[in-house]
DNA sequence: TATGAATGAGTTTTCATTCAT
DNA sequence: TATGAATGAAAACTCATTCAT
């Protein structure tokens, strides 16, 4: 049903999808007017319906759109990723802030979806979701060097050990950003990665060689 | 205005409070109907604003109520927490798995209401929890034992990297079990534990002093 | 049924009136609410209808009340009433407007009321307002001296020429004082009285015998 | 907005607004029920909001559209209308109770809603009101031939007096005319009339030369 | 006599979806 | 293909009145 919209022009494609990205991010899917849409994008309301059938499937077209659109920025510098495991995740929890910076509004669309999924759409944004990282995750997670991890830590467990720490800490920063305003994060970063390092400092302890062996 | 709810004989209440806990964590605020729950706690729609005021109110009443239900859960067990940092950490872990499976619904709704605040209660809910923390948090954390952690590492920042960790550690088995079933978490439950140990393992590694010297 | 109300004791029974007047006054018939004067009362709900038996019937015998006691003024200080038409009918509007400024607001509910009759009050309460005329419009239209009145003009109409004339002005500016202040009315009192007398000037040309003769 | 209403077949449009004023006239703005409008209206609930947004803007629209119905009467004539003070006031007092009688409906929304206006409109009715006036005042009073006024008699306080008394007078007789009914009215008009000009005799007098010299 | 909790029909407004054109 | 007017169920909330106590 959708080969009817992707065959629009180009340009009004975009202004439609930028409009949908937009109002559901701004208002969540619940909120969001189709109403509004119709009219930041300048088509009519039955178009809307005749393109996507329904506010659910406009949703999931939009969400599709965006993670894969968001993906596209890791994938364009995946050859630049260290091999190293710290400074992997690190690399990427970097890349994942500036993805954010770029592209603000997307990047809440995406992060507001996934962490309250409307009961609705759970099933469809989840299948998603799992395909996404099934594509990306071997990407980012592919190949880590982890020759220095020390004897006897299992080293697969040890990367998930310090790929949920990351997550965990940025997302406590990010929490904190969200109160205050990204600005204030960004102007503090010198700070907070100092802190980041040294949190890391402990957690290599347990996992890497002994540094001066 | 509340007092009016409050002296209602026992099982009225009760009927009405788990009518509302049962749609707010059902369908969250914003979608959550007031005719549904007058529905099913069998009283007629003005009572609900006789005792609640508003929608509003409402809500901030049911989750006041579902924070000190469920923080009674940990408060009546306060006293056999272990004093080392890790094992206190896994112990409240496992409390925390107990209480969700104990009151699935109520946890719902307080997990998704936290991380997922409606605008229009953000200031009250917010006040809420730091009170809950404040209140709660201290008897948690407190008298935790590090006399165990090596030299040189900063006990503040261990202690919180455990957490983190085991936070996130937790975040992922419970999405596990809500696609699932709670359940289906518990009879693996003894798998759980033996991975979750493993990981332990190695945190554990850098942060306490050798076990054999 | 309202002598249940009556036998109670005065201090009662007057800040019931008094929280009905307030009421009434200030939100008209309809979206007065009788929660707002049972609290201001220090009664029950059922003590309002009980004494009253409805809204409609509380109303009425407040409206009632208001009128016989703002009469009550006017019935003081008959014996004071100048005789001749004009001056009499003048010191009727000062008096209208004295009584106006000590009982602002039962005033209102008079004004209001009988400008926009609730439909569904409109008979009782015209019963009211046309036995209230009964009462009083003789001792105050009665002995009028129209001695002075020039050959030839019809007593009668002749003075209610000068009362309509009288309410209309008066209306007008009742109307901007609405609008205004009752203060501003009152500083400009004296130039609204200069006014007012040359206007009278020349209702009394058409009307007296001409004076100098 | 309102662009879709006015778009509408007229007769569809007529219907609707048929049935607002009936509501509105009835109840008031405030009882006036928007479902009770939708029934007799034949269209539904969704469209009345559709077409006018609120019940407030709904109200709006009527009221003018009434305003300038009526006004078209007035304006429709205006070229008859006599030179000689007396005579312009009492034909448009006159032409005033034709349209009253013609549009009793109407008349009657438009007068209760002046005489009472409901506070959260009063800005722009008094707008609205005041728009009217300007229009169509300077129409109805200007070129007045005040020749035949006596020497002495200040011109427009004699208009004024004129205008107050024939407002006042024809008050009396549309109270009246509300309690019976205005077929009443309408055959008791010569009546009315004879005695009507016998009230203007005696203010002639005092305004106008006297006719003999 | 007096209470006040309880009722439920009523209010205005919203909005995804449809369908005749 | 595209339009946009029309739908109507659903939403939160109010309030005069009743009635068991």
């Amino acid at each position: 049903m959708n080969q009817v919209f992707e065959s629009l022009p180009q340009d009004k494609k975009q202004k439609i999808i930028d409009a949908c990205i937009a109002e559901f991010a701004a208002n969540g899917y619940d909120r969001a007017s189709t109403n509004a849409i119709v009219q930041n994008a300048g088509i009519s309301k039955g178009a809307l319906f005749y393109y996507f059938g329904s506010k659910k499937d406009l949703f999931l077209y939009i969400f599709n759109y965006s993670i894969e659109k968001l993906m596209k920025y890791y994938y364009k510098v995946k050859d630049m990723q260290p091999a190293d495991a710290i400074e992997r995740l690190t690399w990427y929890t970097k890349l994942k802030l500036k993805v954010f910076l770029k592209e603000p509004v997307m990047s809440k669309l995406i992060v507001d979806t996934v962490t309250n999924m409307p009961e609705e759409l759970r099933v469809e944004l989840e299948d998603m979701v799992r395909g996404m990282y099934a594509t990306y995750l071997p990407m980012m997670m592919g190949n880590i060097d982890d020759s220095n991890f020390r004897e006897g830590v299992d080293k697969k467990r040890a990367v998930e050990i310090i790929s949920i720490f990351i997550d965990g800490y940025t997302e406590k920063y990010l929490k904190a950003a969200r109160k205050l305003s990204y600005e204030a994060v960004i102007n503090d970063l010198d700070n907070i990665m100092d802190e980041y390092y040294k949190y890391l400092e402990i957690l290599k302890y347990g996992i890497y060689k002994s540094p001066q062996t």
